[in-house]
DNA sequence: AAAATTAATTTGTCAGACAATTGACGGATT
DNA sequence: AATCCGTCAATTGTCTGACAAATTAATTTT
């Protein structure tokens, strides 16, 4: 996306944002000619925030602002490090044990990250302590070489914000799984918890926007710690039937 | 929506599910002609697709086809009840025990359903089976009087399709939590667990276009039998501080 | 005072145009 | 023969101006 149309989203964003629920927005001439752009470029910036069901446009009516639903950007949606997310949180929080190695990739993560059998991969584990206690539980495996030796070193905890402060290579989703899984003896010595007790799992696979997977990391959760959240949507996604010649 | 933009933007998705991964699509220009719409239609039909990570425009280079993050649209984004995601995992389920009753609201469901302490809640609370054994747990609380008795006759195992179906009031979103909890002596006996055994918990409010929450749910499930997952965005979503008067 | 008519707004869409940059092609150079 | 460089068509981003159709407010008529 250009800086100019960031820039538009940005300014549009605020118009938005500080115009009350409920309220009409000035008319698309007027808007366009207040903002300085064209009423074409700004019926595209329009559109990005129908998508988002922050307005809601009535033809030959005017285009509405929605009552906003909560914290529509706070949620799971929007991709950032725990350590990020913690500091939002308001929660003072400090990395714990770090183990960095390199080994032989298992047969689950090669296929998770596209390599053959025998690859190397980096296997980063930490934990994330708030007032001395485990909180969360952070492995992240990725292929070897990816990140050099002196980057590593400059490691804060959070391997997405290395990669997104390096900018290469371009990052673009993250597909992450939802998952409850009853503590082992390595998680329940983490936490200090009992072995059998229920911790929350989110397994992730990071895409480039080439697709590749460039990090398989699971992530594991004490309950009551962290509030996650997702904005679900009423049908407004359209759902095209995938790639027939490639699936 | 209009109808003509919705059927552009099928149109357009069918194109670009149809377009292999990595290729390029046609020009603006050309699609437009193709299409039979002008090029600033189609335009405002691509940043909808851009927005949601299925293309990447290169200005002065081209419109390319994204390779799909898996399956964009069939994460936990898209609002739909534990039965049609149930039938589409292809699990046979059958609506357990069915519990319907009216009664004064909590103070918290009050809260949360923006009504008066003193108000009437309908209490919906049914389990889900699978091979005759309980996987998911729903409490769904709505104001009461919202959905009359002969409505409920027809009710069908979900709130959400019976709300869904019958159009109004229009429904927008839902901000679901998610969370992690032991299971009590209700829940282990729902799902014939122990006590303090760990469930999946989601705690959702159902929002209106108008903003209102009508419905405030809690749905636990049995771990291992549903997959839920999220894609996560890098840094799309414009972000403006909300409403400060309102706030 | 109420109803009917009229006029002004407003979104959806279209056509055409220009600027800036990219990427491929051909030619020149080493 | 291989490499480098300049040229030029192609492409997205943006702008201007316009019209249609329906809504909404204002005006007129009954």
């Amino acid at each position: 996306m250009s800086e100019a149309t960031q820039s538009l989203q940005e300014r549009l964003a605020a118009i938005i944002a500080q115009t009350p629920p409920g309220m009409r927005l000035p008319s698309e001439p007027d808007l366009a000619r207040e903002m300085g752009v064209s009423r074409a470029s700004l019926r595209e910036a329009m559109r990005t925030f129908e998508m988002q069901g922050m307005i809601h446009r009535r033809p030959r009516a005017g285009t509405y602002v929605m009552q906003p639903p909560a914290v529509i950007e706070s949620g799971l949606e929007v991709l950032e490090s725990i350590d990020t997310l913690a500091a939002r949180m308001g929660l003072p929080v400090c990395m714990g044990d770090v183990s960095i190695q390199k080994r032989l990739a298992t047969r689950e993560e090669a296929t998770a990250l596209g390599l053959m059998e025998s690859a190397l991969v980096l296997d980063i584990r930490r934990s994330i302590l708030t007032q001395k206690k485990a909180v969360a539980y952070l492995i992240d495996v990725l292929p070897e070489g990816l990140i050099g030796d002196e980057e590593m070193c400059e490691f804060q905890g959070s391997v997405l914000d290395l990669l997104l402060k390096r900018g290469s290579p371009s990052l673009q989703s993250s597909r992450c799984e939802i998952n409850v899984i009853q503590a082992n003896r390595e998680l329940a010595k983490v936490f200090g918890i009992q072995r059998g007790d229920g911790l929350l799992m989110f397994r992730a696979w990071l895409y480039t926007v080439s697709g590749q997977v460039i990090d398989y990391s699971f992530s594991y959760f004490l309950p009551g710690y962290f509030r996650f959240h997702v904005v679900r949507r009423v049908g407004q996604v359209i759902n095209p039937n995938l790639n027939p010649t490639i699936k």
